[in-house]
DNA sequence: TGTACATCAGTGAACGCGCGTTCACTGATGTAC
DNA sequence: TGTACATCAGTGAACGCGCGTTCACTGATGTAC
């Protein structure tokens, strides 16, 4: 091989894994802004000095999560994309691959639940293009389709819109439902278990679908940009 | 008059209001999480021991916040079941609002939206049950109109849940655009202006309404509960 | 109405603690010859 | 292959700081008579 990595770099990039294994699991049960650098590193096992020879501060720890976190998922898009058919049985399958996903790594969704909206601006800010990103991807999906022929480029990036926050949505809704199962739940509205979610997902996906089959472009002359 | 309140009451009332009032500016720019009880005492201008008086911690605070700020939207909910019929009219009028609410008071939006996936558990609990609350109002008021014949409890829900998670969506998208709006937007991909989040948000209106109307409800036996 | 005592919202000093960041360092890994 | 020097990931002591919480207090407001 031309040039094997050293074992410096080798070791330097385990450590810096180690820093956002820890993180995000300690981001479980808080949010990034009342996250300590020296909790992290006391998580790692490591100087609170060391900390600085992988990240600036923990907003940037925080990017390298969003990008880590949301890398992951394009295959999770990609897989409901190849997945066509505009049938129930596509529906159904959508669903429980979300369910699926949130069930093996519920602290990678949690995390972006959370800093969606967080504190932390840059960490806004690369959630914000990640999902964007996402928009685009599904809008170029949707074109491909045949059902989609008379549809505005407009149209169908607003039609991915809700396709790709009906999946936010969902994952966020299935989080919830592990959380009130983990405890006893002795709150006095009783929280809807996963099947339920489900079932309203699946619903959700069937009145967007219906939505999409009846849907007319507006009047191309209203409102000329 | 049987009994007036006191000074000191009146008093305890106003000091209780600055403290609600100082937290949500400055939650304008952090998270409830990264917020000190000193940095709100220090707002309002009285001793850090003042807090205690009024509040056990900033969750409580916090929840407090939640209620004072989803209890005065109950009116905008309202509002817009109110302004009935299914009408391109109703939409822009539904989307006009919620563009004008978020426009007049900002913080309360970022609150919400900010805090109903943070790293607070009660406020998060708090959030849910009112939005839980609307969700039951829309049912209701969904159950109301004649369109809705036909339609079981269940999927009435469903749809409220729709229209609920698209008022949040769509304030939370103003929000982005104030924003963006503020800075000089150095950044490399274009933000929407609220003209364009308004277009999206009317039409994804106008999608579900389309569901709506060819919506048929599934095969009763199929997973009875 | 006037007085004497009770209440309690807000004070201010004090505490111990963990934080983020700095700095000079160590010793294993990498590289040039 | 062996040696001498350079690099740099991780160390550990030290710093100043703001935090949340405690406590005994003060003095205006409330109340009983």
């Amino acid at each position: 091989m031309s040039h094997t990595i050293g074992i410096r770099q080798a070791q330097k990039l385990k450590t810096r894994q180690a820093f956002l294994d820890a993180a995000l699991r300690l981001l479980e049960k808080q949010s990034l802004s009342s996250l300590g650098l020296r909790e992290v590193t006391r998580a790692v096992g490591v100087a609170p000095t060391a900390f600085y020879r992988h990240f600036a501060d923990l907003a940037e720890l925080g990017v390298a999560l969003v990008e880590e976190t949301l890398g992951s998922l394009h295959g999770l898009i990609a897989e409901i994309l190849a997945d066509t058919g505009d049938s129930e049985v596509r529906i159904d399958r959508t669903v429980d691959l979300i369910a699926r996903h949130v069930r093996e790594q519920p602290a990678h969704f949690r995390f972006i639940a959370r800093e969606r909206h967080g504190g932390v601006g840059p960490v806004r800010a690369a959630i914000a293009s990640q999902l964007h990103g996402f928009t685009e991807e599904v809008t170029a999906a949707l074109a491909r389709e045949p059902v989609s022929e008379g549809w505005s480029e407009e149209d169908l990036r607003m039609l991915a819109g809700v396709y790709v926050e009906h999946m936010v949505m969902t994952a966020s809704a299935f989080l919830s439902a592990h959380e009130a199962g983990e405890s006893g739940e002795p709150g006095s509205r009783a929280e809807p278990d996963e099947e339920q979610i489900a079932r309203t997902a699946r619903d959700r996906l069937r009145l967007v679908s219906l939505g999409r089959r009846h849907w007319v472009a507006r009047d191309p002359g209203h409102r000329p940009s």
